[in-house]
DNA sequence: GTTAGCACTCATTCAGTGTGAGTGCTAACA
DNA sequence: TGTTAGCACTCACACTGAATGAGTGCTAAC
């Protein structure tokens, strides 16, 4: 359907655009780049490449622009794969050096560094659902009215929170105590620790009404959380870099959009069935109609088989597919290796 | 210096501003409120008024508008206190029942809390300079070969990280190391465990030169933390909503600013000296030149005079000061509270 | 199949003009 | 002496129409 030279033509509309958000004319194309042929020649083409589709003009007297069902054909089966840059790659990797704390840094930063690197924003989710088991539960004594709760789960988090305990217990005491309670709870998933449980508990600290509330309170806390999906926004500002965001109401419109986690949530839903590659989901493929002038590359993590998380990067459609792709597919595989020895 | 019409008219012509960001003329005065002057009158007012400083005009044939000094002076010795909305206070209160997690997470949520109900953007900073000492530390097995290491400080924060153990190590051996690494450690500011007292610390730990490095790199990164000023920033996209930043370049360089981590601990600098009130900078009173039209509201936390924190409100200088100022205010006294009973 | 030429479309720019919202000043008035 | 009506003046803003130029589509010739 369609010859070589309409492709070659389409390609070079397809990254003229690209690069300058600018509808491609005919006369353009044939001034940049020597195809030995005419404007009016590529016009032709470029008439037929509208007629299939891949083509649209916003007015009469404009260029052409790609459409979503041309940047589909560009991924899949145009564009070359793209490097990633020496500098990006040691950009990554001295990136988690200092961020290695815990779970939520490591998604934080991630967002941080995944739009510095594309120029896009970038949404990451860190999806705990059914991940984690309880491990055991130990209290770190702090003062006499005072103790840390330590929560640890089999993935090697931890939850701590202040708990008041009673008027001078003693430590061993309340090692006694967590080593009842967490003899219960072992290796019960995290968000299923559910009344029944909880009644055995009660049992172990029964003396003690209050702290008991308080490590009902913070084993629901760290269940719920593990249910939780958070969401990190990294590079807001890069929108205001797009000239297709050039207009005040469209920024708020999306940012709105994004600020809004459930949103964030539905769209960045793991379709379980996926392999771990990347998805990229452009223009109006999408579902929500508010980011059908934007597309998303998007890369879940696993471990060992079990959802992590999802990273995505998301901009206009005229993105630097390559360029993010190949930052996307590093940055997946360096953290699929940091994850590996973290854990 | 200013007779008490002209203080009335003043009062009139900032709250018109406030509330509609256009310039204030003096008909839309004389219409809006029955002062029984006829414009003119009003307008030999203004004149006057902008000699002493209180008024500027945009250009000859617009109303006026409000100068900083005007808003200084509105702020010191015009203002209503204003009040909480039953609205408000329950929202307050509401809203940490769920979050009272970590110090972290508290700011983060405090910075998304004001933001929403003052409707500008906020900035929490969290300053932990030179607050805590060292508690102790434990390790928290895990499995064969990784542990958690937390370190536990005397103001209830608490560092957890994953360090690799030596393959078999057991669990009593843990414990008496880090009892005798606690023990040397006990009762330093966080911020001042130098290379002395690492050295002694690997005296300890001779045996295991890479358990002895992941000890030190999360020492070092607590300390380093505790030094650490962390920045939150919450509804960034209110900038949107204000007329005063329709203008997409000038929501850039502002946003660009705010997400400098370095610029934005300048702006909230606290100085030491000053009483716990809040602090009101106003326009041109701002040092930093890129929001000299913009206000600031700020608060700082101190929990038993260690300053944990302090969180600000920045919008235009248009800004609602009497429902900001009353906002934050209670906020501030409702984290006190807060802060006092969680330590 | 290719291309030059030309008519046609349409967004954008710019100057020119009118309009209306303001002010400042002046002179009259209470 | 303070107040006000009246009027001239300023200036942003909106509107208009013309010129411009970047494009395309079509046609006829090569």
């Amino acid at each position: 359907m369609m010859n070589p030279r309409q492709r070659k033509i389409l390609q070079l509309i397809i990254e003229d655009y690209i690069s300058t958000a600018e509808p491609v004319a005919s006369r353009t194309i044939a001034r940049r780049h020597d195809l030995g042929i005419s404007p009016a020649t590529i016009r032709n083409e470029m008439s037929d490449l509208e007629l299939l589709g891949y083509l649209e003009q916003p007015h009469t007297s404009a260029g052409r622009v790609p459409s979503s069902r041309a940047y589909r054909y560009y991924v899949d089966s145009m564009m070359e794969p793209g490097t990633v840059t020496a500098a990006d790659r040691a950009l990554i990797n001295g990136w988690y050096k200092e961020r290695r704390r815990n779970l939520d840094e490591i998604f934080q930063s991630t967002a941080k560094l995944l739009s510095r690197m594309t120029q896009n924003v970038s949404l990451v989710l860190a999806d705990k659902q059914g991940s984690a088991s309880f491990l055991y539960l130990r209290f770190l004594p702090l003062d006499r009215e005072h103790a840390i709760l330590c929560i640890v789960a089999d993935d090697g988090s931890v939850d701590n929170c202040m708990v008041d305990i009673p008027l001078g217990m003693r430590p061993a005491e309340l090692d006694y105590l967590a080593g009842k309670v967490s003899r219960i709870l072992e290796g019960k998933p995290l968000n299923q620790i559910g009344d029944d449980l909880l009644k055995e508990v009660r049992e172990c600290i029964i003396e003690d009404e209050m702290l008991f509330n308080n490590v009902v309170q913070a084993l629901r806390r760290m269940g719920g959380r593990s249910r939780e999906q958070k969401v990190f926004l990294g590079g807001a500002k890069q929108l205001l870099n797009k000239p297709e965001f050039r207009d005040v109401e469209r920024v708020k419109e999306l940012l709105g959009l994004l600020e809004e986690e459930k949103v964030v949530r539905d769209l960045l839903q793991i379709d379980e069935g996926s392999d771990s590659g990347l998805k990229v989901t452009i223009g109006t493929e999408n579902k929500l109609s508010g980011i059908q002038d934007c597309s998303m590359v998007q890369a879940t993590y696993r471990v060992n088989g079990r959802i992590v998380g999802t990273m995505a990067v998301l901009g206009p459609t005229r993105m630097e597919y390559g360029k993010v792709i190949s930052v996307m597919d590093y940055l997946h595989r360096y953290l699929k290796t940091l994850f590996a020895t973290a854990r």
